[in-house]
DNA sequence: GTCTATATCAAGATAGAC
DNA sequence: GTCTATCTTGATATAGAC
């Protein structure tokens, strides 16, 4: 499915004044004309408003789900903390580039426009890198065996309140005090077994 | 301020919609006839919706802030951890009991309908307690020296990811290895640093 | 304080010409 | 595919009697 010039101009105008005013308080109007396009090109395009939102909220999920696949798989035998700090940054990175879609994507979540069904699917997409590496982390046994859906869970949410936190205090972004320790936090959610804590239990 | 009968039914009313079906998806016109009051009525307590909509956040936060404050501080010479447990397991049988009161602060913290200023403000006063324990805690060394505001942030998040979690999914709200999960998850958001790790960096 | 009835307005969506 | 003009609906909020 092709998108056209008018149908991308809609798709862009539709995420920017969203993510600035929220989703039920913008117009398909105001979107329309954001768009330099008439109300009836855009209904021509999308069935209606909901629809619009769910095509938006997709393409964005996806292009979220490579930004957190840019690792080989191949690389998982390496340090398992280097792959999940390559992983981290680069999803900040993204997060902090790109703030209107961070803020949609939370503000669909927190809606009822989609099905519970719906955001658990669209996450376990996004986030199938990581609950692969969680897995092999457990099956290592350098991951505390917690629930796998609990873990991912809170990954995501991890995420989203690190992103944001970038976002609203962009003066840290590159500040290497902060970056270490969203990481951190994220890296502990992991549950890691300290190594040097007691060597009976491993292996 | 004494809230009278109609009143207090208005409120669990718009509580009760706002949270299955969203603020702005809920009409007043809805909330009043669930209340059995006549809109008239609904606009004479509250000026308008959104003012509606604040008062309600405002009670409710203020409940939360209660739960989380029924440890008294002068348990903190106590083991530290007893205490976060204590507050966190306090925390995740309020959300569990209240889901709806859960869900309606979350949607109103993604919305668009409160500043970025209040939402600070009421998290400062929801989680007094627990940034307490946090600055209390890097002061005597157990705990790494992150941003405060950045850890707090992340416990926020944790709570309510949690709170949907056990929602969600009731059958494991009993559960010792998700509870003892979930609080590890949050525990370890605040950094300790384990005591048998390099005995040279203490004190 | 509470009600009924209604004013006002804006939003989503459609019809039909081009 | 795109436009203008318009229909229809439903929501917030008010007026004024009781």
């Amino acid at each position: 499915m092709k998108i056209t010039e008018k149908k991308s101009q809609i798709l862009t105008s539709a995420l920017a004044l969203f993510s600035r005013n929220g989703i039920e308080t913008t117009s398909t109007a105001s979107i329309a004309k954001a768009a330099n396009v008439a109300t009836g090109t855009l209904f021509h395009h999308f069935a209606n408003k909901k629809a619009l939102v769910h095509q938006l909220y997709l393409l964005i999920k996806h292009e979220l789900s490579l930004q957190f696949a840019v690792i080989s798989p191949g690389d998982s035998n390496d340090d398992l903390k280097k792959l999940a700090q390559a992983l981290w940054n680069n999803a900040i990175d993204w997060a902090f580039a790109n703030p209107d879609k961070l803020k949609f994507c939370q503000l669909v979540e927190a809606s009822h426009l989609l099905t519970t069904q719906d955001k658990t699917q669209a996450m376990a997409q996004e986030l199938g890198m990581i609950i692969g590496m969680i897995e092999h982390g457990q099956q290592t046994g350098c991951f505390a065996p917690h629930p796998v859906e609990m873990i991912s869970l809170h990954c995501q949410a991890q995420f989203f309140t690190s992103g944001n936190f970038y976002i609203d205090n962009p003066q840290f972004i590159d500040n290497q005090r902060y970056r270490e320790a969203s990481f951190d936090i994220f890296w502990h959610a992991l549950c890691p077994i300290e190594t040097n804590k007691t060597p009976l239990e491993q292996q």
